[in-house]
DNA sequence: ATTATATACAACCGTTTGGTTTCATATCAA
DNA sequence: TTGATATGAAACCAAACGGTTGTATATAAT
């Protein structure tokens, strides 16, 4: 049935400093968990939390290989990241032209 | 000097549904505070703080008109959505290609 | 002057978040 | 088998979040 999961939203799962560290790390590798911790000022068991959430937002892939949990980036769910602010693309394309248009049509200024 | 405010982060600001669904409406338009929250479902104290929010993070202008207060998109600090994720745009671009060269590269499948 | 409107601000509250420590479990190595 | 390693799960905690109601203040209308 196609779509994955949406337990995570990605625009939540992207809020958090670390979890985007988390992407750029993972990002064309594949690591375990403990290697993945070592390049956090946190515990093991707090970077796992936060690869769990990557990982319901769909962001990160797991791989059990013997007692390890290898992750490694799935892009896929950014493309809502792109298509959201796609709409707000043209807003600023012309800012001078455009917005200034459309702010001046729905002014009234007359207080009330 | 130049660069605004950072006391909250677009990231975050943009993480909450209801703050989407601001900038949506603010976007090329601009309206006070009542009229704003005449169409959320809650508080106008509530909506106001979400303002705010996005007031901080540079994504909203207010305007001081008389008693009212109105708002409109400043679309600019989305600009640092689109750079961030560009960056994750290769991974995607040939996924079938690169990505899949990186993880076999990396791949040593050995547990330990 | 009085009243109504638009808004901010402060205090409060339940839930979520981001972190911790401790314990349990599965796998690998001796 | 015994011990080390990799990880998840549970309980806990302080702080932030998203909302509420109540109060204060400035502006506008009568």
């Amino acid at each position: 049935m196609g779509e994955a999961q949406a337990k995570h939203d990605v625009f939540q799962a992207i809020a958090d400093p670390t979890r985007r560290q988390l992407l750029k790390l993972l990002a064309g590798k594949e690591m375990p968990v403990t290697v993945i911790s070592s390049h956090f000022p946190m515990s093991r068991t707090a970077v796992s939390k936060h690869l769990r959430v990557l990982s319901e937002a769909g962001l990160v892939k797991e791989r059990r290989v013997g007692r390890e949990n290898r992750y490694s980036l799935d892009p896929q769910p950014l493309q809502e990241i792109k298509e959201w602010y796609a709409y707000f693309e043209r807003f600023w394309e012309n800012k001078m032209a455009a917005l200034q248009f459309f702010v001046e049509a729905d002014r009234s200024d007359d207080p009330v």
